[in-house]
DNA sequence: TTTAATATATAAGATTCCTATATGTAAGGG
DNA sequence: CCCTTACATATAGGAATCTTATATATTAAA
């Protein structure tokens, strides 16, 4: 069954998905979602930093400030192994989503 | 792109992909949503009910008391025009937010 | 020099969903 | 006849996620 915390938390799965193709910060990592979607989804930076504390916190990522080449100080964020591990089972959820949504109505899934 | 009412919301399309197909009252709507997806997608009548008078009051769907077969006293809610013509967008704007995640992850979407 | 882009942070509020609780009728088994 | 289960609606209290608005500070470009 799938649970509360899918339904929503979009933002949760798009965050690790792009960390796992490496090693991001905060802004970058919302330009990515916005860029690779073609600008359909798209998270405020107030919304995607308290996310990343929480996933930290949850063990899901790791932050290391760093200062980049020019001159400027940011918090990059990796997937842990844990992450890594909680993806697949998140995925599946979402897959679920997708096939309960399409058993109740006819959303396009081209 | 997708608005923020949509990244939560899947009862409010599940409700009214349900009421499509005919009208009904909100108990039975529950057990609809849970048997067409074979128990996947889930909402307690705690949740429900208070949606119901959500859409009611933006006229996507008018309920109207009646009485059973059976003697009982519950509300039937069918489809306005109004929530038909809501459906399309609402839709589509599902369509969008799977494509979108599709193209971050690696979501099966068989 | 002023504006735009980069980068992080927090507060206040809306929305949606959950669990728990309450009420009451009808049907079936013992 | 009583008790439990199924039917049916309702509300309160709380958690989680996302929004807008605001704040701070540096760098690059006009």
């Amino acid at each position: 069954m799938i649970g509360p915390g899918v339904k929503r938390g979009t933002a949760e799965l798009a965050v690790l998905s792009v960390l796992e193709d490496g090693p991001l910060h905060g802004y970058e990592l919302a330009r990515r979602i916005e860029q690779q979607t073609k600008g359909a989804l798209r998270f405020t930076l107030a919304a995607l930093y308290p996310m990343l504390y929480r996933m930290e916190q949850q063990r899901w990522i790791r932050g290391a400030w760093e200062t980049s080449d020019n001159g400027r100080r940011r918090r990059c964020y990796r997937l842990t192994p844990a992450g890594k591990k909680k993806l697949s089972p998140l995925r599946h959820e979402w897959a679920e989503l997708f096939r309960a949504l399409r058993q109740l109505t006819k959303v396009a899934h081209g």
